[in-house]
DNA sequence: CTTTGCCTTCAACATATGTTGAAGTCAAGC
DNA sequence: GCTTGACTTCAACATATGTTGAAGGCAAAG
C-alpha cells in the first residue's frame, strides 16, 4: 500500500527528522549523506529515507571531528559498518575511533615530550654565553 | 652597524629559514605569523625575522592540529608563552594542549560509551520482537 | 652597480565543512 | 483538488587553512 513498503522497513525518517534528533541542519543532514557518514534509501518521489542510525552516525562524527578526523576519516570507518549494525560493529568502529584519537594525542606528547628533554629544539636553553 | 641591530638579536632568522626547519611552505609561515601562531620583529626594510622558537611553535601547531585544536585555539594558548620563554612556560603550554587533547578524546569515550551501553540511542538493540 | 634570489603585499585559487536561497516537486490535511 | 510545509537540486556564499602568482622592493655577491 504504502509507497515506502518498496524500501527496507526501517528507513522512515526525513531529513528533517534526523536533523532534529541528530542536533544539526538539514543541509548538514544531506551534506554528510553526500559524504558517505550516513547512507539514505529514496522513495518513489525521489525523497531520502533514513533509518535510525543515521543521527547516531551524525552525533558521532561530530564528536569525532573534535577530535581532528575529517569527515572522509569518518566516512571510511563508517563504510565498514553493516547496513544493520550489530552492537559489535558498532564496538570495533568505536575502538577504531578511539585508537585513531589516542594515536593523534600520543603524537603531540611525543612531541612536546622530545621537545622539552631534548632541549635542542626551540630556544629552550639557547642560554649559553655568547663571548662579547 | 648592522640594521638587525635595532630590533633584539635573536630575532635573525627570515620566512625561508623558520619555513625549512619546520617542514611547511613559506606561505604557511606568513599565514602563521598573521593568525597570531608566531611573531615577527622587522627589518628596516620591513622582511619579517623570527627567533627560533617560531619554526617550533609551528611543529607544534602541526601536531596539535592532527588532534582537532584550531590555528586559533593554538595561537590562543602560545599568546600566553613570554617573549623569550623558559622551558616551564612550555610545559604549561604543552600541558593545557594534551589536556585539551584528552578532554576531547575522553568526550567521544563517553559518547561512544553512552551509545553502546545504554543502548537506546542508534538502532542498537531496537531487536526486539514487535507482534505481528 | 647590477644581478640574483629572497622579500613584500595583494588577489585569486583550492579544499574542507557547511549554510542559504531560488526554483520547482511531493505529501498530507482540509 | 488545493494549500501548506517539507522535500528536491543547484549555485552562491561563508569560514578555515593554506598555495600560487603578479608586481615590485631589499640584500648580498661579483
Amino acid at each position: 500500500m504504502s509507497i515506502a513498503a518498496q524500501i527496507p522497513s526501517r528507513f522512515t525518517l526525513t531529513v528533517k527528522d534526523v536533523a532534529t534528533t541528530a542536533g544539526v541542519a538539514p543541509s548538514a543532514v544531506r551534506f554528510y549523506e553526500q559524504h558517505g557518514v550516513i547512507t539514505a534509501h529514496r522513495t518513489a518521489g525521489d525523497q531520502r529515507r533514513f533509518d535510525e542510525s543515521a543521527a547516531c552516525r551524525i552525533k558521532v562524527a561530530k564528536v569525532a571531528q573534535r577530535v581532528g578526523l575529517t569527515v572522509r576519516e569518518i566516512a571510511d570507518v563508517f563504510v565498514t559498518l553493516p547496513d544493520d549494525p550489530e552492537p559489535q560493529d558498532w564496538q570495533r568502529v568505536a575502538a577504531v575511533l578511539i585508537d585513531e584519537a589516542e594515536t593523534r594525542t600520543a603524537a603531540l606528547q611525543a612531541y612536546l615530550d622530545e621537545m622539552l628533554s631534548g632541549a635542542r629544539l626551540c630556544e629552550i636553553d639557547n642560554r649559553i654565553e655568547v663571548p662579547d
